[in-house]
RNA sequence: GCUGGGUUCGCAUAGCGGCAAUUGCAUCUGGCUGUAGACCAGACGGUCGUAAGGCCUACGGGGGUUCGAGUCCCUCACCCAGCACCA
């Protein structure tokens, strides 16, 4: 009982129609049909979209029925909005290639052989017109047009394409069609997830529910997405993973916490009862690292991040650069790929960034001498005479 | 097809005819520290010069006006919106 709580409130921003309804059901221990839908033309997870993917797992593994449905068609349609570009359309191939990249990711928080994998054309593809208007007559223009997004874009002047109208359609029928108790999806999907209740209640007198999961902040306190740079990917090496979690706000450390690890919420109260932030977030790294390498890829980056960062030493793995003798600094920076181009390089000289063996270096035409070359705070290079 | 708006540094934005060009995010450097976080300061086209500064390349493409054009004019391309046409 205490499982199916956490299930339905963890990470959980909202329950349609409600939880305690959804609650009852799971409790008489009835297998539902859960599917959650994914777009097959990104193929990198962060985690982010793991939230889902965690949530997805906890369900397989209570024994329900899963659905891991890939929107292979939406992505044959593609955004068609520009007529003249002819849009690669994603073949099946590539879209089984990308599954595989994607399924590679996954397979660290959801566990394949627990659940059924669909794609979403195998119904979509054979829909008739006349069965597609029949469908639209379940919904009306107003629903869509009060959506706020959509709003805003009709009161900015925005273009809207008639063929967005659809989405919300076509994924309803992936819900009827698989006869969905429970769909799962981030909150942004919410809109589209109730088109399945739609659906299903209209032609099925059927009650379903929607499983809107709670949006991860980025490392920088927005929202985590690909275009913002702020993402900590599931396939990310424990090093950088670990690094980048110490680099989350401080205000972050719980919702990391509750939405990106499997630690029970007992001990999360405690680690952040008797921590202080730095610990905690330490703590959290490693967990992190833990469930997605291994624990002891956690322990090396945990060590790692201590020698490097905290006290400053030279990391034990470094690149090493011949270089001719007479060379200058500057050379070398460039060289080392450090800096893209002279100036770069002289103004990273000018800024005291560049240290040559224990040395601030000032004159950027300084000759090179052989040693360790560090430029920045994590940029090091071993240098030995050619 | 017509009318209007747009195309500027990775993204987003500003830009009276004197501009290597604003601001935000991202990035980088320094300081500080609890960490590479937060905060503060600075940098952020290239190249020459120790420096002051010079030179080159850049505001969708091409052309023009001008001592001087991101800015004005013409033209082409693309994007967006509205209208019309098509029924």
């Amino acid at each position: 009982m205490d499982k199916i709580d956490e299930l339905l409130n963890r990470g959980v921003a909202n329950i349609i129609p409600n939880r305690d309804e959804l609650k009852r059901l799971m409790a008489t221990g009835k297998k539902l049909n859960v599917y959650l839908g994914i777009d097959p033309t990104s193929t990198k997870i962060h985690l982010g979209h793991a939230v889902v993917l965690r949530k997805l797992s906890e369900l397989a593994k209570l024994g329900h029925n899963v659905t891991f449905l890939i929107g292979d068609f939406t992505a044959l349609i593609g955004d068609t909005s520009d007529k003249d570009t002819e849009r690669p359309v994603l073949t099946s191939v590539e879209i089984q290639e990308n599954f595989k990249t994607y399924q590679k990711q996954a397979e660290k928080i959801l566990d394949f052989s627990k659940v059924k994998v669909g794609y979403n054309s195998e119904w979509l593809k054979k829909l008739s017109f006349e069965e597609t208007v029949k469908l639209c007559q379940k919904f009306s223009v107003g629903d869509f047009i009060s959506r706020e997004l959509i709003k805003k874009r009709l009161t900015e002047g925005k273009r809207i394409g008639l063929h967005e109208v659809l989405y919300p359609i076509m994924q309803g029928y992936d819900s009827l069609t698989l006869d969905t108790d429970i769909q799962v999806g981030g909150t942004d999907q919410t809109f589209n997830m109730q088109a399945g209740r739609t659906l299903i209640k209209e032609l099925k007198n059927k009650e379903s529910f929607v499983l809107a999961i709670e949006f991860l902040m980025g490392t920088d306190g927005r929202k985590m997405s690909k275009t913002w740079g702020n993402s900590i990917w599931l396939d990310d090496n424990p090093n950088d993973m670990f690094a980048k979690v110490m680099a989350i706000k401080d205000e972050l450390i719980n919702q990391y916490f509750v939405l990106a690890t499997n630690t029970n919420l007992k001990k999360i109260k405690e680690i952040e009862g008797n921590k202080n932030p730095m610990d905690a977030k330490k703590e959290l790294a490693k967990i992190i690292v833990t469930e997605l390498h291994s624990a002891k890829a956690a322990i090396d980056a945990a060590e790692n991040f201590k020698k490097t960062v905290q006290n400053k030493e030279t990391p034990s793995e470094i690149i090493n650069i011949n270089v001719s003798d007479g060379a200058t600094v500057s050379e070398i920076i460039i060289a080392a790929k450090f800096a893209s181009s002279k100036s770069e390089a002289k103004r990273l000289i000018e800024q005291g960034g560049v240290i040559l063996n224990e040395k601030r270096v000032t004159d950027p035409d300084a000759k090179i001498e052989v040693g360790i070359l560090k430029v920045g705070k994590r940029r090091f290079a071993k240098l030995a005479l050619e």
